[in-house]
DNA sequence: TTGATATTGATAGCTTTGCTATCATAAATA
DNA sequence: TATTTATGATAGCAAAGCTATCAATATCAA
């Protein structure tokens, strides 16, 4: 039996289920490849059709612009993220244990998984880190919100404050903490392969050394309470 | 006696020295004013042009393009912080009082101070939390780095970490903690009134929270080293 | 005071981006 | 077989992003 991940997303985002066509996936898996490679400022609808090898007005009718391809992308990665915590905790009792797989999850290299085959999760991640925030960074953020655009990593952040409070049931920012986990996770990635002087990994480069930070930053803040 | 302060720019990001000149102070000025009223993505050198009462390419004359005023503007910010840490911690001796002074001065809103007649650092302030990540967020980061275009920033960074350093001589994470600490000072703000739900200050929206919760992350960290 | 130099204004023009509209064709479905 | 539905092909237009040119001032040095 072949299962297929299926990931619930806002239908305001799209104007076609892009999951439901050939062309739809064609567009997800190639503007991934092409924001990786390029960067979303330098990423259009036009270069994107000249990828897949149909026009630019094939691509409109799936997306209004490139700023709600970029809220799908980032969303679906969240609710991925969601899954695959739900999924790797799933038998965990203690929430300790659990918090620290979360963080490894974040901070972690992601493989591409073959269960969804137009979304590299690899290459995701790395969108995510690098172009995720320009999300929401913008004076839409408003208008954006209030169509739940952002509700994937709202979610997310809410399951981690949970966590966070299983593990210390009195401590006073787990909300916080959560979107400091989350978004240092992907800055300090970030950091110490552009700007390593920010970061204490700039020699070693070493993924687990970002996961060591963050664990002793999280443990050491909500063991005392 | 009336001082101006000047902070020193890296001349590469230039082609005509903006403080030299009336025009050049008021493409800073009103480029500040354009930027936070209608976010960095919908600023043009037209607009800023039209704004000002020049032409677009009296702009051009002074800046390359948007990004090198953005990476410009942000560059100035984060000089005049560092400035404005060491006025403050100037005669502090205790480095936890230290830290805690650098804490406040990152997170609290801050006055339009009267020194510098063309630069409006409240706006800029808001302007560096919802546009500043996307100075460095490009392709270009490695060149822009190599041109030094972050150094205000990494300088900064290294103030703080040593400052982290005299409070926790064996703190492993010093420059990740600093970068930690500026990022989510600006971030947790971001949240705040735009996406409460991500943090747990959403009900009373005070600043003075986003310092207390930093705090407590900062001094829980390198306390028990 | 004259001449050289630097700064700004005015205008033009060109490519790319961002987006909409129309019509024909092929494929799926009722 | 009739009819929706998805795609391809093409056109077109406004705005953004950038460069070039020339004239009018202002500044500064000889």
């Amino acid at each position: 039996m072949k299962l297929q991940l299926q990931i619930k997303m806002n239908e305001a985002l799209f104007l076609r289920i892009p999951e439901g066509s050939e062309l739809g996936k064609k567009i997800i898996k190639h503007s991934i490849q092409l924001i990786y490679k390029n960067g979303f400022e330098a990423f259009t609808f036009k270069k994107l059709a000249e990828d897949i090898g149909t026009t630019e007005a094939g691509v409109y009718r799936y997306f209004e612009n490139k700023h709600k391809l970029l809220i799908y992308l980032t969303s679906w990665y969240w609710g991925w993220v969601e899954f695959q915590i739900s999924f790797h905790t799933n038998n965990i009792k203690d929430p300790v244990v659990k918090l620290k797989s979360v963080i490894k999850l974040l901070a972690a290299t992601i493989e591409d998984d073959k269960q969804t085959s137009y979304v590299n999760e690899g290459l995701l991640h790395q969108i995510v880190i690098a172009e995720g925030s320009k999300a929401y960074l913008t004076k839409q953020v408003g208008e954006d919100n209030k169509q739940q655009f952002f509700k994937p990593y709202k979610d997310l952040c809410a399951v981690i404050g949970n966590i966070i409070l299983e593990c210390s049931p009195k401590y006073k920012y787990p909300k916080s903490l959560a979107s400091t986990i989350i978004e240092m996770a992907h800055y300090q990635n970030f950091f110490m392969y552009n700007l390593p002087s920010l970061t204490d990994f700039g020699k070693t480069k070493e993924e687990k050394e970002i996961i060591a930070f963050l664990n002793d930053l999280v443990f050491s803040s909500i063991k005392k309470g």
